[in-house]
DNA sequence: CTCCGGATAA
DNA sequence: TTATCCGGAG
């Protein structure tokens, strides 16, 4: 009998050179800085989303030391609207540590790499993977829920035992060397033909070898933690053609402008305009306020002009031009 | 509306 | 181990 490994690796190839994405831009030179940058951005981001960003990012920042030495404002800024912005300190931190600790070379060792701040499991091994072309197992969700499906693995895969067998399944069908096109063909058929929810199993090459009964079911995941409701007041300080935004302090939003917070000494009694938003675990109403009072001396002026070229939250964007709109 | 997704601090 | 961080797509 011929290997299981070995054909899936050599049908898997073959798909790939068909079917795969091949021009996803950061799929061009396979350099470390944007392996680096398109695993950051790609951390909890779909790729139609991070497209255009990761092409503005590198006209902006075209080498790691350009990075290194780039502001804090600039950064966020070159950010703003993808969310979860502690990626962005991290991956600068990253630039600038790689500068002066590796000699601008980011290293090829695992270790190495998890060291660094923001490089966790997965974007570690994806940098070993597509930068270096090393066969190791790039455990992301699609490549997930491929090995679920075709080792049948019916543990759930965000326990710790699930998570071992999806890592232990994956080493075993890795090829001996070309981790590079092996990584991204597992990764591109799990998101366009393994897909969650109903997989394209009559468009698959794996098919034959593919053990799992109910691919729609798998991979099994615990549920999530339930939806809860807040509310926030905020002031909408709008003087002289100045809009007054405070600097968050984070963690939420960190370093971003936002809406200043309103307390209740300053609040007047009519609510100006309101906005609801999703975020984390909560859903989030925004009560605005048009205070009478002086500002205060932390909130800084913007322009209308201005405000489009610093970073501010999706949020707080949205609830300045529901306030615009009045 | 609901679902989806890596790293980290606690 | 568990909760937190965000925005886009369906």
């Amino acid at each position: 009998m011929v290997d299981r490994n070995y054909i899936i690796q050599k049908k898997l190839n073959a798909w790939f050179r068909n079917h795969g994405r091949h021009d996803l831009p950061w799929r061009t030179t396979f350099s470390p800085y944007e392996v680096l940058v398109s695993e950051f951005m790609l951390q909890q981001t779909t790729v139609a989303t991070i497209t255009p960003r990761f092409l503005i990012w590198m006209e902006l920042f075209p080498t790691l030391e350009m990075l290194a030495q780039a502001s804090e404002e600039a950064v966020l800024g070159a950010w703003q609207g993808l969310g979860y912005y502690s990626r962005a300190r991290r991956l600068h931190l990253v630039a600038k540590t790689v500068v002066s600790n590796f000699q601008g070379k980011i290293p090829r060792d695992l270790d190495q790499l998890l060291a660094l701040p923001g490089i966790g499991p997965y974007t570690a091994k994806a940098l070993l993977a597509f930068a270096f072309d090393q066969p190791v197992e790039v455990l992301d969700t699609n490549i997930i829920r491929v090995i679920a499906r075709l080792n049948n693995i019916t543990e759930p895969i965000d326990t710790k035992r699930g998570h071992l067998l999806i890592k232990e399944s994956a080493r075993n069908i890795l090829p001996p060397k070309n981790g590079r096109v092996f990584a991204s063909a597992l990764m591109d058929l799990g998101s366009m033909v393994c897909k969650s929810g109903e997989p394209l199993c009559d468009a698959c090459p794996l098919s034959s070898e593919c053990e799992a009964e109910e691919p729609s079911c798998l991979p099994l995941k615990q549920p999530r933690v339930a939806i809860t409701k807040k509310k926030e007041q905020r002031a909408f300080y709008y003087r002289r053609n100045k809009i007054y935004l405070e600097k968050s302090q984070g963690p939420l939003w960190k370093g971003l402008w936002i809406l200043p917070h309103c307390s209740s000494v300053q609040k007047p009694r009519e609510i100006f305009s309101s906005i609801t938003y999703p975020i984390t675990r909560y859903r989030v109403t925004m009560e605005l306020y048009r205070p009478s009072g002086s500002i205060p001396k932390s909130l800084h002026p913007f322009s209308i002009l201005e405000l489009k070229n610093i970073a501010i939250p999706s949020p707080h964007r949205k609830a300045l031009e529901t306030c615009f709109a009045k």
